[in-house]
RNA sequence: CCAGUUGACCGGGUGGCCGCUCCGCUUCGCGGGGAGGAAAGUCCGGGCUCCAUCGAAAUACGGUGACGGCUAACGGCCGCCGGGGGCGACCCCAGGGAAAGUGCCACAGAAAGCAAACCGCCUUCGCCAAGUACUUCGGUGCUUGUUCGUCGGUAAGGAUGAAAGGGUGCGGUAAGAGCGCACCGCGGACCUGGCAACAGGGACGGCACGGCAAACCCCACCGGGAGCAAGACCAAAUAGGGAUGACACGGGGUUCGCCCCAGCCGGUUUUCGAGGCCUGUCAUCCGGGUUGGUCGCAUGAAGUCGGCAGCAAUGCCGCCUCUAGAUGAAUGGCCGCCGCGUCGGGGAAACCCGGCCCUACAGAACCCGGCUUACAGGUCAACUGGCAUU
């Protein structure tokens, strides 16, 4: 199923609506693109799970949003800690940003959320 | 060339790097498949599954509605008819029944369905006036006429309306009227053509039978209900419902396997009577909910090409092909080149340079046949009306 034996780094992916319900009682990190939410988990691969509600546009649309964010999340998937799992709640300026400013206010809200969490 | 009508189609291409999902294999990898014409709205029709009935019919309710055909079926499609629109190609139509019955026809108008009569027109009579004849000078008779009243006639004309009991013309009449005649319209036995809807002709009738059924209704035909979160199966864990059996509690018997008898009072079973049941442990079975997984699940009313039949929808035959299977939901992200469109500049033109956009509508969720709606830009074919040329 997984890939794995490369790195620790191979993100798992959250299908159980009882995982993001976990991660959304965690820290979160606004941005215009996307909110990142995050929490603690007892399995050593970092887990990531993508939220692109109705109210962001119809179908088409909200796949996109979905597929750049996964995206941008393999681009900084040496980012993620792990023994967490990460939610990415997708907004619809993902749909018009470009990617390398994408990628990079991703890189930054996964520092930013970690550093708000040791506090 | 311009304007238009109808039908069909495309809906970016090609590479690089990094990924996702499914399948296969020689399994630390390799190879292959991977969104649409509407996947949409969920408006119809089916397949499939369960429930009910296990046979259809009836009632109720809902749907459909010219005629003929196609189809598994349809409210779909094709052909044709009728009506309406357009110079035309062509387009539009919820297109059965109004002498089965009930009901409605607002406003306006005299009157909205039995026909009736407001104004008007005409006749009789009365009153009045004028003229005239006679006169016993008081009047009487006759003729004509405006206003008014009255007994009637009439439906030409006016006025209202979506619609006023055929239309136009001539004759006719006191005035009028299908009262008579001609043409048109209407009904129509019958004849001809057509499978039929219907079309053409039409003796005769003298005009009667207004509209609304998207008002109730009548007629014909069709329809059981819910839907893949259908439904089938597996596993785990949790609380503990029901049934059966064994053991344990009193007395007696015993061949030690077991058998027989008793169980008051009380409680419960809605009430009364009868009957049944009451405690604990263990085992088995049944039932209920939760979570996860597997199947259902893609070979089908399937598609390409060719042939035949048919005006067509469509059907038959042959060959070949296998063509997405996700489930917090794959089919992508980024970057080149080409192409399309558009804008600006240069140029006589071909074209060149630069910028923008690189697209519209929109994402499979069990599967088919349709309908409806959305759609940037573009291509092709047939036909129509003009203009020019030959």
């Amino acid at each position: 199923m997984l890939t794995a034996g490369s790195q620790g780094a191979a993100l798992r992916r959250l299908r159980k609506r009882s995982e993001f319900l976990r991660a959304a009682r965690g820290q979160r990190v606004g941005r215009s693109a996307f909110s990142l939410q995050a929490n603690a988990r007892e399995i050593d691969e970092p887990g990531i799970g993508f939220t692109v509600t109705k109210q962001m546009g119809n179908s088409p649309e909200r796949n996109r949003i979905r597929r750049r964010l996964r995206a941008a999340a393999k681009a900084c998937e040496n980012g993620f800690e792990p023994r967490h799992d990460y939610v990415l709640v997708g907004r619809r300026e993902a749909l018009s940003m470009p990617f390398g400013q994408l990628v990079n206010e991703l890189a930054t809200s996964i520092s930013k959320i970690h550093l708000k969490k040791k506090s």
